[in-house]
DNA sequence: CTTTTTGCAAATGATTTGCATTAAC
DNA sequence: GTTAATGCAAATCATTTGCAAAAAG
């Protein structure tokens, strides 16, 4: 899909809505879309920084909240860390680092459908499903095994 | 299983871990197990407080962080929202209103291996899988459709 | 006794809010 | 013109850290 044809459906979705089209949300939109991967409120500052001199984080935040409202952007919540915006709008999974924190797609084909009626029944209007997986990277894993580390007191988050 | 051969299990864990049974740590488990559902660290602080005069925070969470650790218990990440730690450890799913943030297990019968499967040929070790469900509560449809509100601005989280 | 845990106070980091100004419609 | 959206600075909230005192082994 062009550039020109994504702004043009978010623009009429946010007619639609009686909300206004402002080159910010176009350009944060955009951007998010040209990164093609998960990115923090700050990644995305600072990559539309170049474009949109003088962009807010408060901004950012509120435009990746909308977006993720119209369905254009996906929020994966990472336990302790900050939050990610994730720009593929399609069925996939998220597996995250228990370690480090990194967060990666999974593409795999899982039946959701069960946990989704489940939902259902109890009055829940599923809007999105998805797979989380923690546990330890390749990265994490190698890390580890050469350092055998210590393990007491408070546990840092690494 | 009662409450002693639970004090049992985790001071076993401990000690194989080379870590230090602390009434502390009894405690907060205990207790979590008896609030019986997800409870943020505030929540578990409360709860224990009377039990445990003199606890702090800091306590709170390093425990709940050794319990994930120790598989004693889970950790529910939601988005824009505190950490919730939920006692069940058997396999479950969990349902997040969009609107409120209420937290809620879903029991469904889900095959992840396929995910699993994809996950560990990236060279990640998956130590724990579920569904995460997004969308919106039946209490918050209902008032949703009795307000009809307006909607424009910086969003409040409700 | 030695080393881990704890409590406290303070720091940090992410995200949100108040408010005056600017830009859409 | 009106009203929503933005930028800025300041506030808030969850979580973590430093450090000295207390407790476990």
């Amino acid at each position: 899909m062009s550039v020109a044809s994504q702004d043009q459906q978010l623009s009429a979705a946010l007619r639609e809505r009686g909300q206004r089209v402002t080159s910010q949300r176009l350009v944060i939109h955009r951007v998010l879309q040209e990164l093609g991967e998960h990115a923090t409120a700050e990644t995305v500052l600072a990559a539309v920084a170049d474009r949109l001199p003088g962009v807010s984080l408060p901004t950012v935040y509120a435009t990746l909240d909308l977006l993720e409202d119209l369905g254009a952007v996906r929020r994966v919540a990472v336990p302790g860390g900050p939050a990610l915006f994730d720009p593929r709008t399609d069925p996939h999974h998220h597996m995250v680092c228990s370690v480090c924190g990194r967060t990666e797609d999974v593409d795999a084909e899982v039946d959701l459908s069960a946990a989704e009626r489940a939902a259902g029944a109890a009055g829940f209007d599923a809007r999105h499903a998805e797979v989380l997986l923690r546990g330890v990277c390749a990265r994490c894993a190698a890390a580890a095994a050469a350092t055998e580390a210590p393990r007491a007191g408070r546990r840092p988050r690494s």
